[in-house]
DNA sequence: TAGAAACGTCAACATGGCTGACGCATTTAT
DNA sequence: ATAAATGCGTCAGCCATGTTGACGTTTCTA
């Protein structure tokens, strides 16, 4: 038989709390960047660049589903911050390797720490049984290709 | 004793699964707006506008959390587009009371539709007893202040 | 050695936020 | 009755983050 639909009133269950919960979730790190005169993006590049431990520019920009030059302008200003650094592949010339420095280790983390506390308590309230549904339904809802990008979770 | 706190890399697992999960959920939605000249603002605003079948300006801005100047913009063009009615609260004429035209529920529910299957899906992939996990997951996450602006998930 | 690849950069522009300052109609308080 | 407060709508200017397109440089590869 035809493929019945979930309702719209369930659908719209999940669109709010996706909508209400992420803007809380980006929120407490958007306080402690709004600090240090940066925003959002340069977040995001510092995440997958520690989460990484180094990464090429390429990668980077595959990751984060930017062009280069939205990304670029983000790199030369946490470069200038001493957070970034970037420095050559040894085994192909054109291609640039990006590292964190000590003080971008230590921002990423206070950020990632910013996050925690609100996390640990939404996985808490998901119940014993529940993070692994959670994961489960975070991976689901991602573009496939994305999936690769991710680690493990547990 | 002392609150332990989750590991980064649990932490990780769930802050990376959120962002390109949001991401993918939202892109959905980008897609259908992007072809009618629209954006993710517009829809945040058809949304909250439809679900609550008609709401009061001041209602509708602390919900967003925007600014009115913002918000004007946006009600702006979509009343330009006939998608969006303002009309005046008979109790006090200095409030506007918001409303959608057919055009506007219209799109509104072809938003909703172009992000249902990727729900539904993400759903069952939570299992069976997941799907109450995840609205848990995403009402802790939230602010407390916009628990009382979701419906209930049953 | 020619061409492709991987950047880095400049310029112009769109979207969606922000603050500050006004103005106007309407309601409320004195 | 009138003064003050409220709830807008609007103008102006700015910021953050994204986009295209074009160009130049270095480095690898065929």
């Amino acid at each position: 038989m035809a493929d019945a639909f979930m309702s719209d009133f369930a659908t719209r269950a999940i669109a709010e709390r996706l909508f209400f919960g992420y803007r809380a979730f980006t929120g407490d790190a958007d306080r402690v960047l709004a600090s240090r005169g940066l925003g959002r993006a340069h977040h995001r590049a510092l995440y997958f660049i520690e989460r990484a431990g180094s990464i090429p520019v390429h990668e980077l920009l595959a990751t984060l589903g930017i062009t280069k030059q939205a990304l670029t302008r983000v790199l030369r200003e946490l470069m200038e911050a001493r957070l970034v650094e970037r420095r050559r592949d040894p085994t192909d010339g054109r291609r640039g390797i990006l590292t964190l420095t000590d003080a971008g280790r230590a921002l990423e983390l206070s950020l990632l720490h910013a996050q925690r506390a609100r996390i640990e308590s939404a996985l808490q309230h998901a119940g014993p049984s529940g993070s692994a549904a959670v994961h489960a339904f975070l991976e689901a809802l991602m573009e496939p290709g994305d999936r690769e990008r991710i680690g493990t979770s547990l």
